[in-house]
DNA sequence: TGTGTATCATACACCATGGTATGGTGTCGC
DNA sequence: GCGACACCATACCATGGTGTATGATACACA
């Protein structure tokens, strides 16, 4: 056998979490599976088992990354974000819909439906970004329970587009919804 | 051995399509197994080649019984809720909250997620919801933009309840909300 | 040049499932 | 009480997955 070594790069635990993470994506938690992802590597399963003890260790990983990015993205973005509530909530829509930031999301929460670990992962990230949103409401004056609902309906929104089967609007499109949105809650 | 004959009952399409959607519900697409849901059903898998071609013709049957049921209820609502829209609207999100018809969406909106033939069926539902809620606000006398994104505030919030995982508030506390909102987005 | 180590390949045992082929069994009409 | 049929059990094969044990291989460094 012509040993052909084409320029063969060893994998690290990172390469198989991305491919986790893209399988994941178009095809749902139940494709993540070690042999099909190793054919898509151009391995076999022995170099998973090398970088992974098992598949309840490599689920741990996808959930922590998908986890760390989430509120890395997030607190990135709210460093430089200052300024009155009603502008700075603006700017984290706009940020959210044009960075497609929820890229995952879907495929992620489909997965925690019906997996524990996934469930308290996505229950965290829910509850920060919620109540973020809610503190904005309050600075800008608004009673806790006009505070609430504004809030519920802003994030509800983008989860709620982002997991319907609708046509997806141009970003344009999006962005202007996004500023319709702002008005409706922020000014009345 | 002592055939215990336990009043067997024989099973018919519609037995086997009740334990797929209790599946379905609990467990997610990827449980929806011949030989597990025959286990439950005490039966073996014998039985569903008997009344299924394959599992192609199953899980078209899911569909079509989760998109006839979804249909039939809306219609059977909106029959008898006529007057104006303003109010024919928020009889809709209550009844749409309080009966919990959105029971097995998240099931389904998953499963759409990878699945084509789910996918039509769950666009089609989503859409008619849309338009449905659309024509509402345009009979209140809102601007086509106006109707637009109201109508999809109002939908979206409802999809994205039920895919977020944040503490569901009890049935008073999302009555309550449904009102809020309602105000909010007919009253200005 | 030789040795060690990280990394992967290979082979294997084991299990779950889809689908088929065929035989068994209760029930109903006559 | 006897066929006929609806309904199910059983046995079987093919496929594809997990996890393990162990052998190959290249590269780093002496």
């Amino acid at each position: 056998m012509a040993t052909v070594s084409t320029a063969l790069r060893r994998l690290d635990r990172y390469d198989w979490l991305m491919q986790g993470i893209e399988t994941l994506r178009n095809s749902g938690i139940d494709a993540v599976r070690v042999e099909p992802m190793a054919r898509l590597l151009g391995v076999t399963k022995g170099s998973f088992y090398w970088h992974f003890k098992d598949c309840g260790e490599f689920l741990d990983g996808l959930l922590e990354y998908w986890e760390t990015e989430m509120t890395d993205k997030i607190a990135a973005h709210v460093k430089h974000a200052d300024g009155e509530p009603q502008r700075q909530l603006l700017a984290l829509l706009e940020h959210i819909v044009s960075e497609e930031i929820n890229r995952y999301d879907a495929a992620v929460r489909a997965w925690a439906l019906y997996d524990e670990r996934a469930t308290k992962v996505v229950t965290r990230v829910d509850e920060r970004r919620l109540a973020y949103c809610n503190q904005l409401f309050l600075h800008m004056g608004f009673s806790p329970e006009q505070a609430e609902i504004r809030s519920r309906m802003s994030y509800f929104y983008l989860v709620g587009e982002y997991s319907a089967f609708v046509p997806e609007p141009t970003l344009d499109e999006r962005l202007a919804h996004v500023r319709l949105r702002h008005e409706l809650l922020t000014e009345c």
